[in-house]
DNA sequence: CCGATGGTGGGTAAAAGTGGTGAAAAGTGG
DNA sequence: CCACTTTTCACCACTTTTACCCACCATCGG
């Protein structure tokens, strides 16, 4: 579904453009309601259609209460979820505190992952790429289990 | 249902506003009465709308009571449930003495979390998320229980 | 060269958040 | 039972934030 990457800018009202691909795919599909959550290992922000991040919801509210780190992770995932809204330009508005979160500055990337898409700070997500592109070809191929799967 | 973080601040009179994302959901699923009550576990507060607070209620009186624990649970968590009404501006009162347990001072945060509202004090919540995400940050993804059962 | 489209910046009206006052109610002591 | 004090709650007023709208610029294609 969601596929490429484009940088865009975040302007002084923290307003982010979602690219004209991304909106394309979103007017075929007819998905208007949109939730922005963490990336908790990342540290970037995902974005979803609503009936994708609903069944993580769902999912979500089936662990228990009774473990503090499957309570926490029940709080964070869910407590910085947020409806995304979009202004007539296609745009929409990113908290301060996900940005915090993010560390995103004035330039980001956003990357199609299929059900979803990951806004990054572009300096963060250069320097990411940049380090397992160096990992990877320096590393024998099979060294990586979940990769071995793959048939390339 | 509820989801989504805020960050509130509690005035003089022990006034907290509901963030009007809720407020919203509130009126949108006609829910007019709460029940607050403490969360235990976290320290934090709870507010459940009235119908899910009985269905949780008619579990607690289920328990046993033989058990000490399990009698302390029920004693305090529906000992300290009281009706939360709203006045004109979307605010309800928190009684000093949940304030205390909760430990709450000027700046609070509001947490979405499906069938309920979780009411933290802000320093606490930023500390425990804090530790939180470093956790998962420092771990190997498939190594946290939790989070392993989540298709994202 | 011109028009269409995507991206960016900014102004403004409306809404949300916050603080305060006064009347009513509840609590307390004589 | 009454008088007085304290608390509570509904209402008003001000400040801050948000969202919507319009205008401009840059790029691309005909």
């Amino acid at each position: 579904m969601f596929r490429g990457i484009n940088t865009v800018s975040v302007d002084a009202k923290n307003r982010i453009a979602l690219p004209s691909k991304i909106r394309d795919v979103l007017r075929d599909n007819q998905i208007v309601e949109l939730v922005l959550t963490l990336n908790p290992w990342d540290r970037s922000v995902w974005i979803y259609p609503l009936h994708e991040w609903v069944r993580i919801e769902d999912k979500l509210s089936s662990l228990s209460d009774l473990d503090t780190e499957t309570r926490r992770t029940k709080q964070i995932m869910r407590g910085y979820a947020s409806d995304v809204s979009l202004d007539g330009n296609g745009r929409f508005v990113i908290s301060s505190e996900m940005i915090k979160l993010s560390n995103i500055q004035k330039d980001a990337i956003i990357l199609g992952q299929g059900n979803k898409i990951e806004v990054w700070d572009s300096e963060t997500w250069y320097r990411e790429r940049d380090k397992w592109l160096d990992n990877v070809a320096g590393s024998n191929r099979t060294g990586n289990s979940s990769l071995s799967d793959l048939s390339l």
